[in-house]
DNA sequence: ACAGAAGCTTA
DNA sequence: GTAAGCTTCTGTT
């Protein structure tokens, strides 16, 4: 380097943060990776690399290269631990673009330095100086105030986002110092993005105007009396040493040990194809072109770039289950071979993956936090790491009535403790449950832990969090941000894992086998509640629930963005933790005088048509067991078409008892009554009653997240997805359902969503047509089957055609449809080559679908969720097209699943936005009910209605309008 | 005390 | 033909 030449300095790092806060959000259209700022990078390298002059910079570079932060950790950590302590984690959407930047890097062949233990601005400022001593100039690409310190007449600053330089007049202009006295500057006024301490009460003007007064910070601290404003000289005074270790911390090393020196950063002409090659795969269109042109690349010709973002998990065969040492393995061979690729998703997992695992899971090195101190500390270190795993430990399952018992922590792997809060003394002991000793006071360990949990700036993970955000909310402790590896592993894993459960992700992501909680609690009779466990036992089985939590995420949270997934769980899955949870708490009402009125009809019920059935059958046997119902029935009475299930047994189904009644039997008549009145009293009327909880009078479900593999929720506890609807004895129970005084409850539901759906993504034009018309869909399919005209349409052609309608969207066969419909397998084989003949689109997208899920081994909703179907490419025929119609309905009945999503997670603000007050209670797949104020009702249904028709908006717009019904009533049954 | 089968409820 | 959860019975532990 030589007196003429000009190197140019990118802070790649710092310049990550600005473009991604500065710039609209960009995806790639192919798969939603996230690109802005990557692509801020590559504009503003290019026009600097090729027509810097025409810029405020002036110059055109002959050196040029781009900075790094290596790690967040660096010297000053040493010098101060509590450096950049308040960093948060950076937003989902920009994790991957640290990798992508660093591809962007070498493709526009340039240098990409980075050195462990410094940061970006020590390599910035050694460079400087090297290029000063050289007789050359430097420009640093950045705005950053930190990096000021180093302008002089040689080197100056330039801002590519606002198109200015920044030289010495600009920064005297800016701090009201020159560049030289910007460390004292720094020193005294510190940084709260950094944690730099300073001077409290001193700001930039205030020190500008003592460093003009005193030169320079030690003759300022050295003369601080002479300070007339007495808060500002006290405060000096007795923050001289915080000044101090601040200018250390912002003094920036100009002798750091590089392996390049400048020399190394001339500028070469760009490598047309292979920038070309890059940007094409980051789907850039207009650079692209540009670049194509101006290096005279045939862009047409390159393929784009394999830029290592893995994508979809094709590589293990679809019958096995990856075990921790192949999972381990495949990891290990992604890092060997990206090493020097950069920081991509896949080798961020890989490294994840390795620290997660690297330290063996030792249950006796967690520690039992006994005094506020120690917690405090806790709470700090989480404070710097910027990520804490937690756990509760509680009385109960039921997060409605479970009494806090302690909680865990976790801050980086292996390093965990327990809380102990709430043990008791003594179990079995008639006069014992007096607190064990030892254990923090309550409230200040309450507001330690509040002070944690809505910290802005450190993110909780937790395993299946609903459960203690609803436990939180009732200690008055909201939890944000937050992740829950329970989703995290039900978005990658939706469908090829048995459960998401901590206990098997354990195993199967980290190798080690979790201790059971019965073995700590016990099970059955011998279970004696959390509260009664001994404290080191407790110490063991909670922190190695943080401990394990934090690794998992270490592990799962890097493959969202591998595999493309992060926004499936940012939009679909995260946000709807608190909503769910906010409904739990809420509960609904359930009138208990109408269930036991209901149970009493239906034991008298139940009971006359017992004795008929006695009589009719000469003993008394019991008619709840098909054993004995089969071998009276067939065997004893000898009634005929008994068909056996694979257990050997007769089958006694209502179906064939139907069939047996038709035939003018009247026995199998009565049991199929019978049949329905117990399974009402027992399943409802009674049951019921014993979910109303003692203290809010209200029925509080569960609604589980990540229990189905299509995506829809699961309700039990009680289960409320299957109260009875389809006959009239049934129907009462809905009548029991009610709203509060002075409210009624709201029913809103989609119609027909799930044909809806088919008709978009299968693109059927008369279907399309129909829905845009508001046609009668069975009737319509029927008419262009059978060419009968919709009016007059006898019923038995549009019931046919409904049938057929279903079966499609449940992956027909002819068996199924055959079965449905009483008929013939032949004749429903008939009925389905006419559909498809009719409706050939829907044939193709079958087949499509089918063809997908056996070469990816899963499907996609409309909305990206991915359900995997491991077994589609079984030998086993059967096997096979059971998995077939699972992912054809899987597509269809997932996308209406992530449509209400869609329109919970909108439903609260906007009902707040329209100041109403109107609460969600209750999902039914296709159903919301909402307890509304009898003055606010109609003002609330169009609210409802438009959250819940334009859901998939703005991801999606379909081809199809969705269609809601409300009704408001007393009662659910008028509801619906 | 627990697990699986059968049967029934919902969308 | 898809997706769930709960109750009862039955056999095993």
């Amino acid at each position: 380097m030589k007196k003429g030449d000009h190197l140019f300095l990118v802070d790649g790092s710092g310049y990550i943060f600005r473009a991604y806060h500065a710039l609209p959000p960009l995806n790639r259209k192919s798969d939603g990776l996230p690109t802005n700022a990557v692509l801020g990078f590559c504009n503003m390298v290019w026009k600097l690399m090729r027509d810097a002059r025409d810029t405020d910079v002036g110059v055109t570079p002959t050196h040029f290269a781009v900075i790094f932060d290596y790690s967040s950790k660096t010297f000053r950590n040493d010098l101060y631990p509590e450096y950049k302590a308040n960093r948060s984690a950076p937003p989902e959407d920009l994790i991957p673009q640290f990798g992508l930047i660093r591809h962007a890097t070498r493709a526009f062949s340039l240098p990409c330095v980075e050195m462990e233990g410094y940061e970006a601005d020590d390599l910035i400022a050694t460079y400087c100086r090297m290029a000063e001593e050289a007789g050359a100039d430097a420009t640093i690409i950045s705005s950053d105030k930190d990096l000021m310190q180093l302008v002089s007449p040689a080197v100056s600053m330039y801002d590519p986002m606002k198109d200015r330089q920044i030289g010495i007049p600009e920064v005297v202009e800016k701090w009201g110092v020159p560049p030289e006295k910007m460390i004292d500057l720094q020193a005294l006024t510190g940084d709260s993005i950094d944690n730099i301490p300073g001077v409290p009460g001193i700001g930039p003007k205030t020190a500008a105007q003592l460093l003009e007064q005193f030169g320079n910070l030690d003759t300022l601290l050295a003369r601080a009396e002479e300070i007339k404003q007495q808060k500002r000289r006290e405060s000096i005074v007795e923050n001289a040493d915080k000044a101090r270790i601040s200018r250390e911390l912002v003094t920036l090393r100009r002798d750091v040990p590089v392996k390049e020196v400048p020399d190394d950063f001339l500028l070469e002409p760009s490598d047309g194809p292979r920038l070309v090659a890059f940007l094409k795969a980051m789907e850039f269109t207009t650079l692209t072109r540009r670049v194509a042109e101006a290096t005279g690349t045939d862009a047409g010709a390159i393929e784009a770039a394999e830029v290592p973002v893995e994508r979809a998990d094709t590589a293990h065969g679809p019958d096995m289950e990856a075990t921790p040492a192949e999972a381990a393995d495949e990891a290990g061979t992604e890092a060997a071979t990206m090493k020097d690729e950069g920081d991509t998703p896949s080798l961020l997992s890989a490294l994840r993956a390795e620290a997660a695992t690297a330290e063996k899971i030792d249950v006796d090195a967690y520690q039992t936090i006994t005094d506020l101190q120690t917690l405090k500390d806790w709470i700090d270190e989480a404070f710097e790491t910027g990520v804490v795993a937690f756990d509760t430990e509680t009385t109960s399952l039921d997060p409605m009535q479970a009494e806090l018992v302690g909680f865990s922590l976790a801050t980086r792997p292996g390093r965990a403790a327990y809380v102990p809060l709430g043990h008791k003394e003594g179990a079995g002991d008639l006069l014992g449950g007096g607190p064990v000793e030892g254990q923090l006071p309550v409230r200040e360990a309450l507001a330690e832990l509040k002070r944690l949990m809505e910290a802005p700036s450190v993110l909780k993970v937790a395993q299946n969090l609903k459960y203690d955000l609803v436990v939180m909310s009732r200690y008055g402790i909201d939890v944000a941000p937050y992740d829950d590896t329970m989703l995290i592993s039900y978005v990658l894993d939706g469908g090829a894992a048995r459960g998401h459960g901590m206990d098997a992700l354990s195993e199967k992501w980290l190798g080690h086998k979790t201790i059971q909680f019965g073995e700590v609690a016990g099970t059955g009779k011998s279970f004696i509640g959390f509260e009664n466990v001994a404290i080191d036992k407790a110490t063991r089985y909670a922190g190695e629930d943080a401990d394990v939590t934090l690794r998992l995420w270490q592990v799962l949270k890097p493959r969202l963005a591998a595999k493309g997934l992060v926004s499936v769980y940012e939009r679909l899955e995260r946000p709807l933790v608190p909503v769910l949870a906010r409904m739990e708490q809420r509960g609904v009402s359930v009138d208990r005088q109408i269930l036991s009125r209901l149970s009493g009809e239906l034991a008298q019920s139940a009971a006359a048509i017992e004795e008929e059935i006695y009589g009719l059958i000469g003993e008394r046997i019991n008619i709840g067991s098909p054993k004995q119902l089969g071998e009276i029935l067939f065997g004893r009475m000898g009634l005929p078409g008994g068909s056996k299930t694979k257990t050997g047994q007769w089958s006694t189904s209502a179906q064939l008892l139907e069939d047996l009644a038709a035939e003018g039997h009247e026995l199998p008549r009565k049991i199929v009554d019978w049949r329905q009145l117990t399974k009402l009293k027992s399943t409802y009327t009674d049951a019921l009653p014993g979910f109303i909880h003692p203290d809010t009078g209200r029925v509080h479900t569960s609604y589980a997240l990540a229990a189905t593999t299509t995506g829809r929720l699961s309700s039990s506890d009680p289960n409320l997805q299957n109260i009875p609807v389809r006959t009239a004895e049934g129907r009462k129970i809905r009548t029991a359902f009610i709203a509060d005084k002075g409210h009624r409850l709201v029913s809103a539901d989609y119609s027909q969503i799930e044909l809806r759906v088919l008709a978009h993504v299968a693109d059927i034009p008369q279907l399309k047509q129909a829905f845009a018309e508001g046609a009668d869909i069975h009737a319509i399919t029927a008419s262009e089957m059978f060419g009968v005209p919709v009016e007059g349409m006898p019923s038995e052609v549009r019931r046919r055609a409904k049938a057929i309608n279903f079966g499609i969207i449940y992956g027909i066969s002819a068996f199924g449809l055959a079965n449905q419909l009483s008929i013939p397998r032949e004749e429903a084989g008939a009925y389905i080559k006419k559909y498809f003949e009719r409706f050939p689109g829907i044939r193709d997208y079958i087949e499509a679908t089918k063809t997908y899920a056996r070469e990816f081994g899963y499907v996609e909703t409309v909305f990206g969720r991915r359900i995997h179907y491991p077994e589609i490419r079984s030998p086993n025929p059967s096997v096979r097209a059971f998995n077939e119609r699972a992912s054809i309905n899987a597509r269809l009945q997932g996308t209406a699943a992530d449509i209400i999503r869609r329109a919970m997670i909108r439903m609260e603000p906007a009902l707040a936005q329209a100041r109403l007050s109107a609460r969600m209670l209750l999902q039914v797949h296709d159903e919301l009910i909402f307890e509304v104020a009898d003055g606010e009702v109609e003002a609330t249904i169009p609210v409802i209605c438009e959250v819940m028709e334009s859901a998939p908006m703005p991801a999606r717009s379909l081809s199809v309008p969705l269609k809601v019904d409300a009704r408001a009533a007393h009662n659910w049954d008028e509801a619906h």
